[in-house]
DNA sequence: TGACTATTTAATGTATACATTAACATATTC
DNA sequence: GAATATGTTAATGTATACATTAAATAGTCA
């Protein structure tokens, strides 16, 4: 049987990341809520696979700050407090600034213009339309966009982590929160800003935008007592 | 070989987060230089476990920008490149001076205020005594205390995951680069826009003197060719 | 010789075994 | 009945076993 031809087997940690990714989608889609308890047994027996690859895959997740693995009782979903979000809020405006800052300095291509463009496009319709599902997408496509052209692939992998923490939370306060017309609008600046290569402006626009949206969300979180969700 | 009759042992980790300390500690300390590989099996015998304990600490690592964990080669210690270094410096020149700005919004205690100026003093003496080595420590405490003074948990652990990416290359550089007299005057306006609750000169004073820093650095490595290191 | 294949080696990814011990339940004492 | 002591259970941390397969080596034929 000819099976030394090519087998085409490549992938190395095979249960280990699968365990990972599936465990992480149940946590960002929030099929799992914050507060969620498993233990490494059952998610071995529900995945198919020893609980090896589930122990490696928690250790990771436990390192992005989506679970707590706890001495006896399995691990825990962790929850989004309003000082949670305060302070992901803090380091996105931060480090999302600088990554606006970078690529005013670093220019786009025509093609990045045309996906930052296309985002803040999809971004007013949807709003037009009252359609928040579309336009939170829209959103994200955005801030996603802006640390990817900004060169810095470690700042990148920070903002996503951010991203995935504050997920769910921001899924929750979307309908809580009032139109985010401004919210173009500041990106609209800054694209504006970035195309005519002005660092600085580029860099305090989008840090004022982030600022504020981080202050709007901590306070609804608040306001709805929110404390942990 | 554990099962010698052992302490009372009343950690849960015992073994994992031992291995994940003595691993980092010989990165950190460059007993092993970047390069450097081991295998699991070779560090389980020399720290006296098993494979588990140290597969653990190593994917801790890994996500830690430490090491890289190669298919059959064992685990590898990361480098620094010039461009990582560029990285590593943009994001702490924002993440920093966010603190800065945090902590001077917040204000600070006698206590906070007294570790402050006695960091920057210990790094004027050790300046005029032309000692690198104590001027680097006071200069890394600094440092430590503002996002440690910030009071956003979250940016503080990772700009101290920088500082470890970061730390040989910084140890390395430091005879190479020029007398780090304006990062002591830098340090001092700092603080004392911290102490006259002045968040935005905070910020940018603090952001400035990062980014000269950064540029300084990356300008070193590249003009002594230290690619990786 | 040199490219190409077969064979061996060894490091890994995963599964399983096992001793430990925190958490829970039951029993005991006053 | 409350508090403490004792026994039981079960989830974990670690060790070990094992199958897989990339890499190294030897072997084969042009």
């Amino acid at each position: 049987m000819a099976n030394t031809k090519q087998k085409a087997v490549k992938a190395r940690r095979l249960f280990t990341d699968e365990a990972y990714e599936i465990l992480k989608r149940r946590i960002l889609d929030n099929e799992w809520p914050a507060g969620h308890l498993a233990l490494e047994q059952e998610l071995a027996a529900e995945l198919g696979m020893s609980r090896t690859p589930i122990r490696e895959a928690l250790i990771r997740l436990e390192k992005e700050g989506l679970v707590e693995v706890r001495p006896r009782h399995g691990m825990r979903v962790l929850g989004i407090s309003a000082e949670d979000m305060e302070e992901i809020y803090e380091i996105l405006t931060c480090l999302e600034s600088m990554a606006a800052e970078l690529v005013a300095k670093r220019g786009l291509t025509d093609q990045q213009r045309a996906e930052l463009n296309a985002a803040v496009n999809d971004m007013d319709t949807a709003l037009a339309q009252d359609n928040l599902e579309t336009w939170a997408k829209a959103d994200e496509r955005f801030h996603k966009l802006l640390v990817d052209y900004c060169g810095n692939r470690r700042l990148k992998s920070l903002v996503e982590g951010c991203f995935d923490q504050a997920h769910r939370a921001r899924l929750l306060t979307l309908k809580l929160r009032p139109k985010p017309t401004s919210s173009n609008e500041d990106h609209r600046a800054t694209v504006n800003a970035i195309e005519r290569r002005d660092p600085t402006a580029a860099r305090e626009i989008h840090r004022l935008h982030r600022m504020r949206a981080g202050e709007m969300l901590v306070e609804i979180l608040n306001k709805h007592g929110l404390s942990s969700l």
